[in-house]
DNA sequence: CTGGGGTCCT
DNA sequence: AGGACCC
């Protein structure tokens, strides 16, 4: 079978190579063939026989079983610098970092601005151009972040980031679930790449194409909606085709590739540079062997290839040059390494670089403290961000970058394990713990800079990483609710406390100061410097503007999602639980978002209209706001997940205090409600079987929070 | 006249 | 620790 397959495919890819010009029908309808007939399990890819094999012969297979949405931004920083001053909407906007204008929006594009082009170019285009400052990246960050939990929380909780303003989800399992039971034509929304009219496939991909173009319109609706942000959408059956079919109409705007077109939208790249993973050094490994285009690269015999580039990267270019992509949307959770750089002309001093270094690190320190928003959350809300955010750096890098005359753009780098003094303190929330931190800082430093001699220095970098795998505070977290109602009463000092009792690990000491939250000098810093003017610790008070967003953060990567590696399943979609949790998993949900498709038109309807049961049930988007619990109607319930739903509070353990609980979002709700009902039915015997629709209905945003804190990084 | 971030692999 | 890649 595998042979079979594999013939016929390498017969196709002889056609292309033989003749790279013709995108003829023929090579369409050959390779549309190809692809329908070859709807495989790809879990049997990983086998040694497998790779032997693909060694002769590259993997073509093109598979159709994932739907992927990519989510592109439009010109990200300039649209968030628009959203905080709305004046600058009208006007030819700039973002500047340094001498360039990193990012512009359209009407500074219609002068002719484009992106990373010097500052001095793009005010001959424009004159007017008006410039905003871009080198803080925070509020671009935070954004971002708002973006990566919406599609998470309502669409799908596999999304991966790619930079600050992509995404990529993958709606195969909320597209099996749409998929109306006798409709079997459904329009495409919006635009199309590839013929009107083509029946190219027999797999049922169109139609789950044309699924998930609804969902995307949906995902950019509700990005505006609750974000005000806009964005491009592609949709295909994988990560590559989807991000490059995304970019054929832009902005604010989607495209949906029809099967069968896949070729014609590579080869409509041209240069194989175009192909996300070829990089600078590769592209010019293949310029050395003639390889210029993605014709060339799909001509390309296999043993050339893999001699030029080796066999891994000779293996995934010629993959990718026909469209073939196979890896999986890895959930990204929360960063791996959170660091803060500045680059300047000259820093030539010790005290320069000394200030320079406490700036970075103190900005760091900042941002991972979050607790100057505390006194102005309510307490439950501090905490459980606290819970999210404080993750323990273990390792600190400093990174520097040399004037010296050749390779200006090399940097070099030293790290070392930040010293357990400063993790005991940050682990108890306290983050003054600049001395240390400068002392270590300094000790690199001198690794890589002789300060004898005279040095130039054009950039550094300070990097926190390596964060600390299991977290303790979710032992706490009863405790916390016990005294909720005096965090209610007394207000800030005593949410600090509150704050401070989950950082107090278990066994701490009572006498536990609750204003070790608070800002508080380090005086064993002065003595790091000698000269005077460096800045006080900011204590900036920033209010949290949005409490949903601010408090649905990244989830963590689980051990089942690292990478096995080469080959995705692309049918674990959901599944980083195991069935028995999922299957106690509570079935409270936020609103969730659909397209209901009926007649060929998608129809909006709110979740509950029991009226929807012959279709696909889909919440509609205008009641969004209004945070109401529902019973995810997309399917028959159990009575166990019914009783679950309608008895609510008796998932809630005995010592919590229930009014308190009702009061958080509800997402962050269902995800309590969830973590106490597994952790109180962990030791049970294993449980009924349920089908694999029950199984794979999602919890969304459950998985948070309980996850951050029982799962964390796993060390490597 | 080259951003300020990130990721993973070797 | 560096190098590749991404935005």
């Amino acid at each position: 079978m595998c042979r079979r397959k594999t013939t016929k495919m390498k017969r196709s890819w002889q056609e292309a190579t033989q003749d790279d010009s013709d995108l003829g029908e023929e090579d369409i309808e050959d390779w549309s063939s190809v692809a329908s007939s070859i709807l495989v399990s790809p879990s049997s890819k990983n086998t040694p026989q497998q790779a032997a094999f693909s060694r002769e012969h590259p993997p073509l297979e093109s598979d159709h079983s994932r739907t992927i949405v990519h989510i592109d931004l439009d010109c990200f920083y300039a649209q968030v610098e628009m959203i905080r001053n709305p004046q600058l909407r009208a006007q030819p906007l700039g973002i500047q970092q340094k001498n360039i204008v990193v990012t512009c929006n359209y009407v500074a594009r219609e002068f002719g601005v484009t992106k990373l082009m010097y500052i001095a170019d793009a005010k001959k285009k424009c004159p007017n151009l008006v410039l905003v400052s871009g080198e803080d990246l925070s509020h671009y960050r935070d954004y971002s972040e708002k973006v990566t939990d919406l599609l998470q929380s309502e669409f799908s909780s596999l999304v991966e980031r790619l930079g600050f303003d992509e995404n990529f989800v993958d709606v195969t399992s909320l597209v099996e679930k749409t998929v109306p039971g006798d409709q079997s034509l459904v329009e495409v929304k919006g635009h199309t790449f590839g013929p009107e009219g083509q029946v190219a496939c027999i797999c049922g991909c169109h139609k789950r194409m044309a699924i998930a173009s609804h969902i995307a319109s949906r995902m950019r609706a509700r990005l505006r909606e609750a974000i005000g942000i806009t964005g491009c959408a592609g949709i295909a059956w994988n990560k590559l085709l989807a991000k490059l079919v995304g970019e054929k109409n832009k902005p604010n705007d989607q495209t949906t590739l029809l099967p069968g077109s896949e070729q014609k939208l590579m080869l409509s790249l041209g240069h194989a540079r175009r192909i996300p993973g070829i990089g600078h050094s590769m592209n010019k490994k293949l310029e050395s062997a003639g390889i210029v285009t993605i014709a060339d690269l799909q001509r390309a015999s296999y043993s050339d290839l893999e001699a030029v580039v080796g066999s891994q990267s000779a293996t995934s270019m010629k993959n990718s040059s026909f469209g073939i992509d196979n890896t999986a949307v890895t959930r990204s959770g929360p960063p791996q390494s959170m660091s803060d750089e500045d680059s300047f002309k000259l820093c030539a001093s010790l005290n320069d670089a000394k200030e320079r270094m406490y700036n970075l690190l103190n900005s760091l320190l900042e941002s991972c403290r979050l607790l100057d928003s505390l006194p102005e959350a309510e307490g439950i809300y501090a905490m459980l961000m606290i819970r999210k955010r404080w993750r323990t750096p273990l390792t600190i890098r400093l990174t520097i970058r040399k004037h010296s005359s050749a390779k200006k753009w090399l940097r070099e780098s030293r790290q070392t394990q930040i010293p357990v003094s400063a993790t005991e303190q940050i682990k108890k929330g306290i983050f003054t713990v600049h001395g240390p931190l400068m002392e270590v800082l300094l000790v690199l430093f001198k690794k890589m800079v002789d300060v004898e001699q005279s040095f130039h220095l054009t950039l550094i970098n300070v990097c926190l990483t390596n964060f600390q795998a299991k977290s303790t505070f979710s032992k706490s977290l009863d405790k916390y609710f016990s005294k909720a109602k005096n965090i209610e009463n007394e207000r800030k000092s005593e949410s600090e406390q509150g704050a401070a009792d989950i950082c107090k690990k278990t066994t701490d000491d009572s006498t536990n100061n609750p204003k070790v939250l608070t800002n508080q000098q380090d005086s064993n810093i002065t003595q790091l410097f000698e000269k005077q003017g460096r800045r006080p610790l900011q204590t900036a008070s920033k209010v949290l503007e949005n409490k949903q967003n601010k408090l649905s953060f990244f989830t963590r990567k689980l051990p089942s999602d690292v990478k096995t590696t080469s080959k995705s399943d692309p049918h674990q979609g959901d599944g980083e639980l195991s069935q028995g949790e999922r299957d106690k998993t509570a079935t409270l949900s936020r609103t969730r978002y659909s397209v209901e498709v009926k007649n060929d038109k998608p129809i909006d309807k709110p979740e509950g209209d029991i009226s929807s049961e012959t279709g696909p049930s889909f919440a509609k988007s205008d009641e969004v706001e209004k945070d109401f619990l529902v019973v995810t109607s997309s399917r028959e319930q159990t009575s166990e997940e019914m009783s679950s739903s309608s008895h609510q509070s008796l998932e809630i353990p005995g010592n919590v205090d229930v009014t308190v609980f009702k009061s958080l979002p509800l997402d962050m709700q269902a995800d309590l409600l969830r973590e106490w009902k597994v952790q109180s039915t962990r030791d049970m015997a294993p449980e009924i079987k349920t089908s694999s629709a029950l199984s794979s209905q999602p919890s969304t945003s459950n998985r948070r929070i309980t996850d951050f804190f029982t799962r964390s990084k796993e060390t490597r």
